[in-house]
DNA sequence: ACATTTGTTCGATCAGGTCGAATATCTCTG
DNA sequence: CAGAGATATTCGACCTGATCGAACAAATGT
């Protein structure tokens, strides 16, 4: 069969699981035999995740189509509340918006890509339920940038190994031992800016949250080039990010 | 084996599957000898179906830990951005909680159970993320009493069958008869109430949402009953969840 | 350093996941 | 509204691969 020789260790059914769970999202809910087309495998294999990813609520069924559940709602939920930084980085995200008027930002890392847990429109009230959950590549991410330069050379590498550094815009890092330098900059300053790096005319400032030494996310703030000047960045916005990760750390070394 | 004898067409290693993930939640992350031990199955077992939630992002690892991933929380977005009446529900949720100043619910429901999907504090402030995504019986919540009135009553019957009826407080409604009576009296309305129903003191009014006749989810407006009086439930707020409605009403009729 | 606990790998076995065909159900079209 | 075509679901048989227990490795505690 054509399938990778060696999945070393885990379980193939899972795998198909996950294949029919991951089409049933990329599709937004589909049918048993379009699925079964599409991964080739039979027909009454997929009816047969699909039957008890429906009796475990994963699923629904919208007359003959499936869809993805709302448990991935609820679990989603559960595991963002799980986070350490969660509950003091939501408050510092409300403060920041307040202060700064501007689309503010709680982000966390896993599997080498950073992932926005929590934000706040700003004054324009940009809508960030689009935004939460996605995962983007962190060497084009304020926040993300914050925490790659928190970690260590060796998880750094194998994260670039694994998710490359794909351009977005012209200003993107794209380069490994630019990428270098530039955390080693960040770990000198304390703050990380993004210049149209990821977005074309949309700057941001992010600053590292650590928990014990560890890194475990960073706070950052968006906005227009206009508004979001490097000079304000580093001014303004900076000093009211610092006060948010006092305010956290204070928080947490007295949880 | 002391298994049920028919689990009806399902796929048992995807039940196991399921019961790890479960069983993480609850613990809130565990080793491998736990989980096993408490599933009563072999090590190696629970060991291979980690390491598939491992490589897809399911899952974490924390030292010699095993947590639930940020992949539930990317997915869980995915899927209430999916909702029909998510974009629509949110804003007047946040119109709600601005008019009214109290705690505003857009909420849902699946496998007869109903869903918080959205929410707003209200003046105080409420920190609603730790509700999001939970799962309510719907007899006691206002929104979801809402949503029962318009489901048939064969629905309402295998509903009632499944979840049963459970007390929260003295005032719930805990009798199939007395329930129907209240469904037919919110048909009436147009409304459902919530007096100290859930939880003692706390009232709330809520109502349905319906696209293209059938019942999508409902909205609702809680708070502490000195100050959600019954008459202002069924004044002032339900004018603004009826202006809420028709809103949403027109935004989907021009989808 | 040793004992104990936990995590991971390995090989053998037989439950059960997978396939393809048959049947049931739904949808469209004339 | 009948019948053709598509889709969903069920069924039986095969043989892969999920499961188990044991052996090994790694980590933790004493």
């Amino acid at each position: 069969m054509a399938r990778e020789p060696d999945r070393s260790r885990g379980i193939q059914s899972d795998e198909t699981l996950f294949d029919v769970i991951e089409l049933l999202r990329d599709l937004d809910g589909a049918g048993v035999t379009e699925l079964a087309d599409r991964l080739e495998i039979a027909k009454s294999t997929v009816h047969g995740h699909l039957t008890t990813l429906l009796r475990r609520g994963f699923v629904v069924k919208h007359g003959r189509e499936y869809h993805l559940g709302l448990r991935f709602f609820e679990y989603g939920q559960y595991v963002r509340g799980q986070l350490e930084i969660f509950q003091s980085g939501l408050r510092a995200v409300d403060r920041l918006e307040r202060e700064t008027g501007e689309m503010s930002w709680l982000i966390t890392h896993q599997n080498g890509k950073a992932i926005y847990v929590y934000g706040r429109g700003g004054k324009n009230d940009i809508n960030v339920n689009t935004i939460l959950g996605t995962r983007v590549h962190m060497h084009y991410n304020s926040g993300g940038k914050a925490i790659l330069a928190h970690l260590s050379e060796e998880e750094v590498d194998r994260i670039v190994d694994q998710h490359g550094l794909p351009a977005r815009t012209e200003n993107t890092i794209t380069d490994r031992e630019r990428l270098k330098d530039e955390l080693e900059r960040i770990r000198e300053q304390g703050y990380a800016l993004n210049l149209s790096e990821d977005l074309e005319g949309i700057q941001a400032i992010g600053v590292p949250l650590t928990v014990d030494g560890e890194i475990q996310g960073a706070l950052s703030v968006a906005g227009p080039a206009h508004r979001m000047s490097k000079d304000r960045c580093e001014g303004e916005i900076l000093d009211h990010l610092r006060a948010a990760t006092d305010e956290i750390d204070v928080t947490i070394a007295y949880r």
